[in-house]
Parts: C-alpha cells; structure tokens; sequence
DNA sequence: GGCCAGGACACCA
DNA sequence: TGGTGTCATGGC
C-alpha cells in the first residue's frame, strides 16, 4: 500500500493550489467530464459553447435534443456517436434523481461508483472524477498521469485498478484533498511527464515514495 | 501529415 | 484477466 499524504503535501507546497475543475456549474462538471474523454480541453470547450448557445446546460432542454442534434453540438470533442450516447443516459439518471447532487451525495462512494460504471460510456475514471469533483467525496482519480508519475517514483503499477487499490487514503483524507491532490498530479504531468528528460529536471525527481508498504495479498485486503 | 490529448468498450485468446 | 482495435476532432 502506498500512502500518499508525502507526496501530496510536497507537490501542494511547491507547486501552490490548481483549484480544478474549471466549470461554473456540477451540472458542467459532469458534461465535461464525459465530452473531455480521451481528447483535449480546447476541443471539449468548443463543444461546451455549442452546448451553452443552445440549451444553456440546462438538463431538460439537452435531453429535449435528438441524439443527431447532440452528436453535432459535441462534434468538437471527438467520438461525438459514443459520447452522445452517454449524455443522454447520464443527463437522464440525473433528471430522474431531479438533479439533486446533496440527495445523491448522500450514498456512500462504492455505491454511487457502481451506480454511474453502470451507466454507459463511465468507466473507472470518469466515475471517480465525478465522485470527487460532483458529489463531494473523497477518493483517489487514478489517470494516466497519475499511473505515469507513479511509475516515474518506482512504483511499477500498470493499470488503473491496481494503482487505486495501492493507493491508501487516510481518513483526514477530505474531498478538498482529493481534488487538489488530482489537480497537482495532472498539471505536473502536462509540464513534466511527456519525457523521462523533463521528469528528471523537475522537483520531484528526487522524491521517494518512502512510505511504499508492499503486501502480498493487496486484494484480499479489499 | 503525424502525433497527441484529463477513456470506454467490444472482442479475442 | 489482459491485450488490442475502434471510436473522431482540433491544435501543433
């Protein structure tokens, strides 16, 4: 198990607050999070502004669209077939819910995370950025640069499941936390983690993941 | 013109 | 369970 309170209290103190996720709305939050799959922010903001012109991310006026009328509203976010899909379903769960995230919020983590994998086009990640940025817990978002930047400090974890599961929140752990602690690892990893090179110029380069406690039987534990 | 960006999912062995 | 192909766009 690796506790990462060190590293996350050393890369908050270089580094200073990000105070992600950039959205006006929890409403925005969640769009965002399934338009910004696998492709960049600028292309999920001209995605955004089309979506805002015409419905002004109000949810009953999005589900009111045809699936084609969505599809090209998110064009620019890239695999607009695919994501529409999951809109539509998503937006809809929440109508049903009458978009109230503090009733949701309410339900403990794993459930409201088998909840939205359940629902199409959310895998591991999305559900877990909208756990902590949407519904106010905390848990540890375990993306591509967070298994990057793990791996870069000696851990030798390779998909998200097994990172998460090493990966031991305490429980002074807040949601606050969990989303700055996600914040600090992304924005490292847009300046430092496209090159070993850059890695190694950075101030992490010599931090040690000194706290890695190594169990033989992580999953049973679980 | 190729590569990449804050994934998910179906399919196969 | 783990590996691979597919889905698509815009910026550099």
């Amino acid at each position: 198990m690796i506790d990462p309170m060190p590293l996350y209290h050393y890369m908050l103190k270089e580094m200073g607050p990000q105070h992600w996720w950039p959205a006006d709305s929890k409403m925005e939050i969640v769009i965002g999070a399934i338009l910004v799959q696998n492709t960049n922010w600028n292309n999920v903001d001209l995605a955004l502004d089309n979506l805002r012109a015409k419905t002004d991310l109000n949810v009953e006026k999005i589900l009111q669209l045809s699936q084609p009328e969505l599809e090209e509203l998110i064009r620019p976010s890239g695999f607009y077939k695919n994501k529409s899909k999951s809109l539509l379903a998503v937006l809809k769960w929440f109508n049903q819910a009458d978009c109230d995230f503090d009733k949701l919020s309410a339900q403990t983590g794993s459930h409201l995370r088998q909840t939205l994998l359940a629902l199409p086009g959310i895998g591991e990640e999305t559900a877990d950025s909208l756990i902590v940025y949407v519904f106010d817990q905390p848990t540890f978002i375990a993306d591509k640069y967070a298994r990057t930047l793990f791996s870069c400090l000696g851990d030798p974890t390779t998909n998200y499941r097994q990172l998460k599961q090493q990966v031991a929140l305490p429980a002074s752990f807040t949601y606050q936390d969990a989303q700055e602690f996600h914040g600090l690892i992304d924005e490292f990893g847009k300046v430092y983690l496209k090159n070993s090179e850059k890695f190694n110029g950075s101030f992490l380069s010599q931090f040690q993941l000194t706290t890695i406690v190594r169990s033989e039987n992580i999953d049973n534990q679980r």
